[in-house]
DNA sequence: TCATTTTTTGAATAGCGTTCAAAATACGCA
DNA sequence: TGCGTATTTTGAACGCTATTCAAAAAATGA
């Protein structure tokens, strides 16, 4: 038994190797340079092993962008956690999702590529299983932030259940990464700023479910000194003064 | 001179007929499937004569999602003609949005992997131009639609510009097309109608904007009965009673 | 120590995008 | 109409990559 545990545990050792290798290589050559042969060569195994673990290089891709956003769900969890009201936590979830994009811009141009019918077509089912569960407790968090605020009578329900009701931050977030992530599209309609409208607009939103307390200041200033507090409150260990400028500087620009 | 005329409108129709067939070979086969070779041999043509038309096949397939979307276009800028209040021109463009996707589903799909950083680095410039400006009448109205708003003064404009205070529903609805074609995630999260969700988060939306007139019912039904008064009032021409049938059922399941 | 099982290897395979020299065709002019 | 030239088309050949699999190596355990 004891070898089968050294067996399994080497085992994952290597898929943790596989991953950080390919991961650096797209960070330094990009996502087309990238084949299977030099994931395994930069390893120093043959190919084929790499194919004990992954179904197809669609695979490995899925699965590095799971393990990647291991971190997204760290920091969503984080922002969740935290004591404050339920308008404030599901503020921070956006904000933890912008701190999540200026930390690792990679991430979202991966997942956009993995979610693509014609990639995730060639993945393997458990790996896909594996995606969705992955970012399972984000989604818990959604749902009981929405009904603590349903039942603290700060959001009315309007018959819509949790999940429906916390929808709209979650398109807002995912339609403003891909925005920023189509190259040339933003710069060409002359839309700065992308992430610090998002947070403007998530405000509005919830203003609009009448989700109370209301915000009347929807000022860009006022929510960089949110994000600023949220950050020193809630995410001081993911993010010192250096990424906390990073951040502000990416919704101010 | 005459010569040289016939042979463009010769050219532009072969790429027609290159565009119309790669559309049908994906439509019954789909994306993966479909290659070069293909689409040539079904038109009775070379391989090599493809290269007189596309750079490469990303190059191929980006063409064939700015000429699909040129469908959209004409939808939305029907909804922007209308005569009604800023308002109920806003909240049509996105139900031209759900309209079109309910006509033409596939286009998502494509344009989704055609924005992926590796294929739209694969394209040739002059078609991310085209792809770019093909798209640019949408954005126009959008901002005439914001501006008339802010002008009569049903909407606040709090130092934002007009683009800047129209991205908020633009996003909604990228962000909830992403989801729909992100395959399984919505079942797997349980979240039903997300088409319907999207159009009542655009009133809701547009309520925190404070954008006049306000809308008081929110409610599903009442979204409903706005989108068949759209439907005949704008989009009667686009849209026969199966048509409207159709993307009421979207709304409702 | 050695027979057996498991794992690794990397050359071979298959398929695709892309190119380009040769062939075919179109063109303009006498 | 016939002919030399320019243009266009062709499809076999090339290069690259994902994937496979038979042979080699390593690990196992009696």
């Amino acid at each position: 038994m004891t070898t089968q545990d050294r067996k399994a545990r080497e085992f994952a050792a290597r898929e943790d190797l596989f991953l950080d290798t390919a991961r650096r290589l797209i960070l330094s050559d990009g996502l087309l340079s990238l084949t299977m042969a030099r994931v395994a060569k930069a390893c120093d195994y043959a190919t084929g092993t790499l194919y004990q673990h992954f179904l197809s290089k669609e695979d490995l891709l899925l699965a590095l962008s799971t393990r990647m956003s291991a971190e997204r769900v760290s920091l969503f969890c984080r922002a969740a956690d935290f004591t404050g009201t339920a308008r404030d936590r599901m503020f921070a979830l956006s904000v933890a999702d912008v701190l999540f994009a200026s930390q690792c811009p990679e991430h979202f141009r991966l997942a956009q590529y993995v979610f693509t019918e014609a990639v995730w077509a060639a993945t393997s089912p458990p790996r896909r299983q594996a995606a969705l569960e992955g970012s399972q407790p984000m989604c818990d968090r959604v749902r009981s932030i929405v009904h603590q605020a349903v039942t603290d009578g700060d959001l009315p329900d309007r018959g819509l259940r949790n999940l429906d009701l916390g929808v709209g931050p979650w398109t807002l977030c995912l339609g403003m990464h891909t925005l920023v992530h189509a190259d040339g599209l933003l710069s060409f309609y002359d839309v700065n700023r992308p992430y610090g409208l998002l947070l403007q607009h998530i405000e509005f939103l919830l203003n609009g479910l009448d989700w109370k307390p209301l915000v009347t200041d929807v000022s860009s200033q006022h929510v960089a000194g949110k994000v600023e507090w949220l950050c020193s409150e809630v995410f001081s260990d993911a993010c010192d003064r250096e990424g906390i400028d990073k951040l502000l500087a990416m919704l101010a620009a």
